[in-house]
DNA sequence: TAGTGGTCTAGACCACGTG
DNA sequence: ACGTGGTCTAGACCACTAT
């Protein structure tokens, strides 16, 4: 908030002429205001992802701003991906359980371009004190604890990508071997329903790398074979870092799709 | 254009009330009418990169539509980083030459943050005719005319990119090894000023593969060495294919940056 | 029929950049 | 002081979805 909060702004205009609208030297535009509030809104709980969130008309009432205003912010968090706009019926929180999500977080492809959906397997699901270099990308203290899984992918059968994925031990409490096996659909869409975390946003360190001992047989390849290596932190509301994943991908047969735009 | 063409639209609302609608089966927004007009501008020549276009009050009467009209189609427009809008100045034709876009078409960064500007080396410039794959991928016949050029990009001296670039003859009449090396700055600056190219956007198939003989002793590293593939179709206006690119990373001390959001 | 998001307009004022 | 893009409002009508 500033100098012209929802809450007192003069019904007409970005400013009011007749009270010295004073230049505010930390200027924030209205619609940015309300999309923080919105936000703030979906952050707190009071729209799960999924459901509907109150109408245009309704939140410009609500926050005493034009219809106008809103969809601006509306407009903006769509756009962001945490909002999904349905002509005629409303507009809804983002989820990763219904939407074709899948492509957006995982982008190996076939070279034929069939679409099958891949397996997990869960290799190990446990507790341990954070490494130095984990606490430092989970914004943690040192020794805190975290959750490390590791899995593997698999493809129309083939073993292609093989995953460790860490996890704030206090955000992610009651996570264990049994529940991660137990569910069916993309970890992040579990995260979102049952640990109320949602991943907002991703960024990655791509490279190739060839493989170790390790690595080599649980993908069954040889030593040495070059693997893509995919280092990422995933951000949910505020920018806050609540997952580092580092993933190691068989690209034959495969590729990462990636489009500059 | 439609039903609602721009030169005829009644001046208020998104229809008449009085004329009988006619409730367009192929309904098209107006702003998206005059988004293809601008557009056609720019792919015409009218505005060239770097340029001002007209301020919105003038591209507004132009078409007889409202500023507000014009405005979501600017919105759109520079969103797709076509146009580059400048509050208190106007709005500009984007270019490849003085913005920041490297980062944009070669995401590849050194582990430590530091910003090397890179050096070109070119290997070869040849005319030839395209092969049946490069022919399809740039949507030409078999046995048309293309440019293939061959060049190592180096980073703080070292040698860390090969590049193949398949161009359609037919575009760059007149592109020589020459020419090449005279031009300083960024390839596709030089499409966009020399060729009238501009490219909007590129899709990327990336993989991890093992250097072969040649691309090692280019690279000075050692045959079986993993290195980034990266596969590139780069498209104009009208999504218009005019370059594939194959290249060849080594990504040790750099990493391909992705941000998935 | 009613409600939702989507489009379009018109007018006012603000922030920024340049004379 | 002026012109540009940027914000905000108010009101009208359209397209889509559900009841």
């Amino acid at each position: 908030m500033n100098s012209n909060p929802a809450t007192t702004n003069p019904p007409n205009g970005a400013g009011a002429t007749d009270v010295a609208p004073a230049p505010s030297p930390t200027f924030s535009p209205l619609y940015q205001q309300i999309k923080a509030l919105i936000t703030q809104g979906l952050e707190s709980g009071e729209w799960k992802p999924g459901e509907i969130i109150p109408s245009e008309v309704e939140l410009a009432a609500r926050y005493k701003v034009s219809q106008g205003t809103v969809r601006k912010a509306i407009d903006e968090l769509a756009a962001d991906n945490l909002l999904v706009r349905r002509q005629g019926k409303g507009t809804f929180v983002a989820t990763h359980n219904e939407d074709r999500v899948q492509f957006r977080f995982l982008r190996l492809l076939p070279d034929d371009g069939d679409v099958h959906p891949h397996v997990s397997r869960l290799l190990e699901c446990r507790r341990l004190r954070a490494p130095a270099e984990i606490a430092r990308q989970l914004d943690l203290k040192p020794a805190d604890p975290v959750v490390l899984i590791r899995r593997l992918l698999q493809f129309d059968g083939e073993t292609t990508v093989f995953d460790e994925i860490w996890l704030p031990g206090a955000v992610f409490r009651g996570l264990t071997a049994e529940r991660l096996a137990d569910y069916k659909g993309p970890l992040y869409a579990m995260f979102e329903t049952e640990f109320g975390t949602r991943m907002i946003r991703a960024s990655e360190k791509i490279r190739a790398v060839a493989a170790d001992a390790g690595v080599a047989e649980l993908l069954n390849v040889a030593e040495g074979f070059p693997l893509l290596s995919v280092e990422r932190v995933s951000y949910t509301y505020g920018d806050r870092p609540v997952e580092v994943r580092r993933g190691w991908y068989v690209t034959t047969g495969y590729y990462y799709q990636n489009d500059l735009s």
